[in-house]
RNA sequence: GGCCCCGUUGUGUAGCGGCCUAGCACGCCGCCCUCUCAAGGCGGUAGCGCGGGUUCGAAUCCCGUCGGGGCUACCA
């Protein structure tokens, strides 16, 4: 496998459009896209369509949508056209027609016409037999005159491959080094349709686009010989091959989109990460951090940064479980990293989603959400949560909601302490200032000072307790962002009818 | 069942024959800070699946065993 090394570095990634983007599909993306890159070379998307039964509509879509939004950017793809043009399968038909007529012309394929039934039932047989299960061949060397006659016979044949007996049942792997696979069946590779399966279409399409190569999961590694044979049988040079390990859950099995919510790479972007942090995690899984010329490992770090140390002999051969709280905390490191205006454009989409924000906030609306945006920078690890945290400050002060568990913790002197709080701000003006900017005092110091002047040292009240009613009031929750940062943002009148109402309920 | 891949704390990993009384990160626990919750700081918890070899010496090499996973489709 070295005459092909000359050729300029291009991978793939081929996902099939079957329904939900894949999270699988963006861990072999960004491998794929960081040897590329490192190489100078180009990362192609091709949709991998040929199993009809299965296709979804809008699937596509959402795999170009999912993979821009990770920044995993293709060079070449049906939506971006390429040299190699078309890149889905669906629209390459006739290209793998004639590498099977001519594996069939040379006898290393053959038609079978085999009913689905007579082939369960073979099966069956087998499997009961406690034998390797495995095509036995009834169809081979016969016309379809002769095949007629027999049983469990259909009008449309398929085409299988002829495995010889010495098939070669090792490769090399980039991550694995030598391999050795299971001995394949005699595999079908053209469906009675007329489509290629996979194996075909993998095969010709990857040479045809001049794929040097081949990044993909650990299940096909019992393929691979089969692939083999046919780049050997077509005279075509042999891609490398590098078989990643598989994603799993926590059950340590395959992860699946049945099984696991975030299998789906579109849960991410609705669960409020950022493709930063999602990417970074991704990289970790299998493969070491960056360990740094002082021997320190460092497990931040940007896309950028991966590309330029990546290695094929790095990645692991153990599948890694997806860990969901190591996700939750990078992501709320790469949150509490951004520019206070980028998270505050950033949390937009989920506010208006969740009607805190109309579509079109007002300028004063998006300033005090800046504002905001600094307070609850530290308490969130999802985007998601920020809507629970900003809330309050957006609705009238009559609307707020005081929750159960925040009314219930309420003790004795609430009310008192309500009271005092009132009396200590009401002398505080609750003026914008002057246009210089002096003259404003209605700003956290002040109002911390005045609070604590009344009830800590006026009423000896201890400041847990103290300021515990006035949350409440004023953010209608157990815990909110900063109290005294929280009123000045909300502004005197807010504030004060806000006291007002939670003391006039009690 | 058959074939193949794999096996370091709960999870992700470092380790590639002596530097390992096994390091780092997340999680968890405790303490500090503190107006709540976070964030931050400090400390702690827990692991080389097992059994044989090879070797002066094994987490590192070999064999077996057990365990997990994948494939076994006219799905990819």
């Amino acid at each position: 496998m070295s005459t092909e090394d000359s050729r300029p570095v291009r991978l793939r990634v081929a996902p099939s459009p079957t329904g939900d983007p894949h999270v699988g599909t963006a861990y072999m993306s960004m491998f794929d896209l960081a040897f590329a890159r490192q190489q100078g070379g180009q990362f192609v998307l091709r949709i991998e369509d040929t199993d009809q039964a299965r296709f979804r509509e809008d699937s596509e879509q959402q795999i170009y949508d999912t993979l821009a939004w990770l920044g995993l950017t293709h060079d070449e793809g049906p939506d971006v056209g390429g040299p190699y043009a078309p890149y889905r399968q669906s629209e390459r038909l006739e290209t793998y027609k004639p590498y099977a007529d001519r594996l069939l012309a040379e006898g290393k394929a053959y038609h079978c016409w085999c009913s689905s039934e007579r082939l369960k039932e073979m099966r069956e047989k087998q499997q009961a037999l406690k034998q390797p299960t495995g095509y036995d061949r009834l169809c081979h060397g016969k016309t379809k005159e002769e095949r007629a006659s027999l049983p469990g016979f259909t009008d449309q044949p398929v085409v299988r491959m002829f495995i010889p007996d010495d098939v070669d049942l090792t490769f090399t792997d980039l991550i694995r080094g030598l391999v050795s696979a299971p001995r394949p069946d005699d595999q079908v590779i053209v469906k009675a349709d007329g489509f290629p399966t996979y194996h075909l279409a993998v095969v010709v399409d990857d040479h045809e686009m001049g794929i040097t190569h081949v990044v993909r999961g650990e299940e096909w590694i019992s393929s691979t010989p089969k692939h083999v044979l046919l780049y050997d049988w077509l005279g075509l040079a042999k891609p490398h091959f590098a078989h990643m390990p598989l994603l799993r859950d926590e059950k340590k099995a395959k992860i699946s989109k049945r099984k696991s919510p975030w299998a789906r790479l579109t849960w991410f972007r609705e669960q409020g990460y950022l493709p930063e942090a999602l990417l970074n995690f991704l990289a970790l899984l299998g493969y070491p951090p960056i360990i740094e010329p002082d021997g320190t490992e460092r497990e931040i770090f940007t896309f950028a940064e991966f590309t330029e140390r990546f290695d094929w002999a790095k990645v692991n051969t153990v599948g890694p479980i997806f860990n969901l709280e190591k996700l939750n905390w990078l992501n709320g490191h790469y949150i509490r990293e951004l520019e206070v205006g980028d998270l505050a454009g950033r949390l937009l989409p989920f506010l208006y989603a969740d009607g805190v924000l109309p579509q079109q906030p007002s300028l004063p609306q998006l300033g005090r959400l800046q504002e905001i945006t600094g307070l609850i920078q530290t308490r969130m690890s999802l985007l998601t949560e920020a809507t629970a945290l900003v809330r309050p400050f957006y609705v009238e002060d009559d609307q707020l909601e005081i929750a159960d568990d925040a009314r219930a913790q309420l003790k004795d002197g609430a009310k008192e302490v309500l009271d005092a709080a009132i009396t200590a701000l009401e002398p505080i003006s609750g003026s914008i200032g002057k246009p210089d900017g002096t003259g404003v005092e209605w700003t956290h110091d002040r109002i911390e000072t005045a609070l604590r002047e009344a009830i800590v040292d006026g009423l000896g009240i201890k400041p847990r307790l103290a300021f515990g009613p006035l949350r409440t009031a004023v953010s209608g929750q157990k815990v909110s962002p900063p109290l005294f940062e929280s009123m000045q943002i909300l502004g005197k009148a807010s504030v004060l009818a806000r006291l007002e109402r939670l003391r006039d309920s009690l």
